[in-house]
Formats: C-alpha cells, structure tokens, sequence
DNA sequence: ATAATATACTACTAATGCAGTAGGAAATCA
DNA sequence: TGATTTCCTACTGCATTAGTAGTATATTAT
C-alpha cells in the first residue's frame, strides 16, 4: 500500500506555502526546485490544491502561489484527502451495497477501523504544527 | 490509496480458513465460490500465504487447504504485511538515505506516525477476534 | 493400475492508473 | 511591447494489478 508522488508532493509543496506565509506569493519554480519535483506535473496538482480552496494563486511576473488561510486552518487531513481521494481502504467500506456476504462484514469493520485510524492522524495535525516541528527541527540542528 | 484486491481476497480467504479451524482441509474451490473469487487468482495468493507459513495445503482428493496455526495466533496485521509488503507510505520511512530536506523530514514524520497507526490497529487483532465478531453479527442477525 | 480430484508451478495478457511531458493561452508587471 | 508567470488540455511511457491458461505433481477411490 503505497502513496502516491501526487500527495507526498503535493504535501510538501503545501509546507512550503505555510512556511512562507505571510510573505507574498511564492513561484512554483522555486518550489519545485526546493522540492525536487517536475514543474509541469506540480503544476497540475497546485490546481487541484487551488480549486479546492487550499491555495491562491497569483498571475503574471511577480505572480506565484500562497496558502488561502492560515497555516492552522488547514487541516492535514483535507489536504491529504483533496490529493489522495477518499481512503478507500476498501470500496464497501464507502459503499454500502457492494457486498453481501456476513464474512466480509468482518473484513469492512477492519477497513473501517484502519480507515479511521489513518484519518485520525492526519486530521489532529494542523500546516502550523508541522511549520513548528519544522523550525524546532532547525534548531536542535544548531545545538548538534 | 486503495487497498489491492489480492489483499482483500487473501484475507477473506484465511477467514474462511479459520472459520473452518479443526473440521479439515476445505478446497480451494468452495473457499473462491463463496467469496465470490477467481480459482485461478486465490491459488497464487494461496502459494503466497502457504510459504509465508500461514497455511498449509494437502495435495490429491479430498485435499484442500487449512491454517498451519490456531486462529489466536495469527495477527491479521502478519497476513496483511505478507499479501501487501510493507505499507509504505513514503520510501524514506523505510530508507533512510531517501531524502535530505529539512522539510521532507517532517513530512516524514507523520507518515511514520500513520504507518505506525495502520499497524497497531491490525497486529491488535488475531483471526480469532474476527471468527468470534462473525459469530456474534450472526447471532444478532437472528434476534432482528 | 487407472481414473478422478485437487494442489503446484510458470508464463502470458489485458486493463488500469500514475508520473511525467508538451505546447500554447491568458494575465500581469516593468 | 516584452518578459514573466500561472492556466488549461492533451498526450505518452511505464509499471503494477487482476486475471487467464496450461501443464505437472500428488493423493484418493475404484
């Protein structure tokens, strides 16, 4: 079970927004530098990002991305969800009429459960919280 | 993130196994007609849960397969981790040389910390816990 | 022995989704 | 007007997954 690039970058070009904000618009060019990602495919997922409502996006020279709200009115978890899609650990966990049997009635309450306990995390961790892990980070790099 | 159906099936398969602990071998073919799964397809998986040890088959007529331990020691997170491989979230979490940004890191750190919740759910649960919910939903049926 | 039954093993194939590429349109600033 | 930067759409190569096919091997029943 593997994540996919889409969300792992998309995450991280959403971390460098927090970590900027407040100060101007950010160039995807930079980002994907810093981020080590292709431009054009970053590009195509700073859209989606934009159409959900998680960024805004400035045109022409001068122009770049920056987040929408503040770093600790973003959830995670959105974030995470906007990208990935639903955690469909299993599709009858969604949907209610794509199985029958009792035994796989077993099997959706453990998806279930799973599928809980990874919304879970990523929905108790705010873009702020990670910008203060990031910064303590930092300096306990110093004191090394 | 989607769970592959060789994970699913594989899982319903070893329910069925432990639902039938002690009563004998059961045939391959009566375990993918009432999960409703390709003969063809569960045998692979079948191999791979056998050399894993989960399993153990008997060749010839009147053979089929049967769980190589009790219910109770099998945690379903074991045979997931077998079907599946690691749930690797992010390929740093498990090689450490995979990245170098300060910001990658905490990225890292919460797929560390979902990895590790997705785990915890399913190594606390053997395949006798599961045997046991399918009886009780079962018992429940009867009193609506 | 022989036929029937069931697992074991290996190779192939179609479909899907993901990651990345390409090129031009539209907006903004100097 | 030119440079810069986002916006939009389509295409492509690659890897993985799900499933199929056929044959070999082992065991039981007659």
């Amino acid at each position: 079970m593997k994540l996919s690039t889409r969300t792992r970058y998309g995450i991280r070009a959403v971390l460098e927004l927090a970590e900027n904000y407040g100060k101007g618009p950010l160039q995807l060019k930079i980002i994907a530098q810093r981020q080590d990602i292709s431009v054009k495919y970053l590009e195509q997922l700073m859209a989606v990002l934009r159409s959900a409502g998680f960024i805004k996006s400035i045109r022409g020279s001068k122009g770049g991305y920056m987040l929408a709200k503040a770093p600790m009115q973003i959830k995670l978890g959105d974030v995470f969800y906007c990208l990935e899609g639903p955690v469909i650990i299993s599709e009858c966990v969604e949907n209610e009429s794509y199985c029958t049997r009792t035994n796989d009635c077993v099997a959706r309450q453990i998806w279930a459960e799973v599928q809980k306990a990874i919304m879970g995390v990523l929905q108790s961790i705010t873009l702020q919280n990670l910008v203060d892990r990031a910064k303590h980070n930092k300096s306990l790099d110093y004191h090394i």
